[in-house]
DNA sequence: TTTTATTATCGTAATATTGCAATATTAAAT
DNA sequence: ATTTAATATTGCAATATTACGATAATAAAA
């Protein structure tokens, strides 16, 4: 049918990414590395982690960047669940949510041991 | 000085990450993550894993994405160092660059192991 | 209720990424 | 030397990402 063919043209959206002919885990395992995809997100995760419990106040004088840039990272991690939000006395709360944060590393773990060097 | 001043200003460009702001290991593990970032590059590496030895030619008959596509996403990968090109017969071959890919795997293990998550 | 302090959203500007057709390059095979 | 079969490069179109000023929303404090 050239309907079939018509689509095949129009699924081909240039600079869109074609996640429909990956796999799931393929997708899966891309996006969770394009949230660590930015030194600022690293430096974010990082620094939530090394507070006690989960004052967060801070982020915007501890990275330099302007807190409408901060908020858009820190939304990007919370997308695909990495943090959990809560508010404490005035201030929004995050932290990382543990469960989603093993699965991410199991993710991770996974792809490198399938990932065997057998050449040249 | 106003100079200074000036230049913070032009520091500041627009859409471009401020890498300066953050530290060496910060960038280098995002820029491997950026490499991870994509199912093509995935499915690309782990594709190179599964052959034997390393006649890695049907690439683009594998993935369904155009060969100059494909070709793009191998040099993202070439770039940090994670493959090996070396010819063999007629055919261009690529493989894994083992150090490279060891390498890789600490950087990310070392940051999985540092975010503890203590909280809520 | 009005401040005050904090985070979220909107709008905008600029660079980055993705994808492919057309073309060039490369090296083996004829 | 020409053909052949493969990968690389170029040019371009479109979406995605990054960043921030301005502004809105939210909740504690006064």
């Amino acid at each position: 049918m050239e309907l079939q063919a018509f689509n095949l043209e129009l699924d081909t959206k240039m600079g869109v990414t074609k996640k429909h002919i990956f796999s799931e885990k393929q997708n899966e395992l891309a996006q969770a590395a394009k949230v660590l995809a930015h030194p600022a997100r690293i430096a974010i995760l990082e620094h939530i982690s090394r507070q006690e419990g989960c004052i967060c106040t801070d982020l915007v004088d501890e990275i330099g960047l302007a807190q409408p840039t901060i908020s858009q990272h820190l939304n990007e991690i919370k997308k695909i669940g990495l943090l959990k939000g809560t508010f404490e006395g005035k201030n929004l709360c995050y932290c990382i949510n543990e469960e989603k944060w093993e699965e991410l590393q199991r993710l991770f773990r996974s792809f490198f041991k399938n990932i065997n060097q057998n050449c040249c």
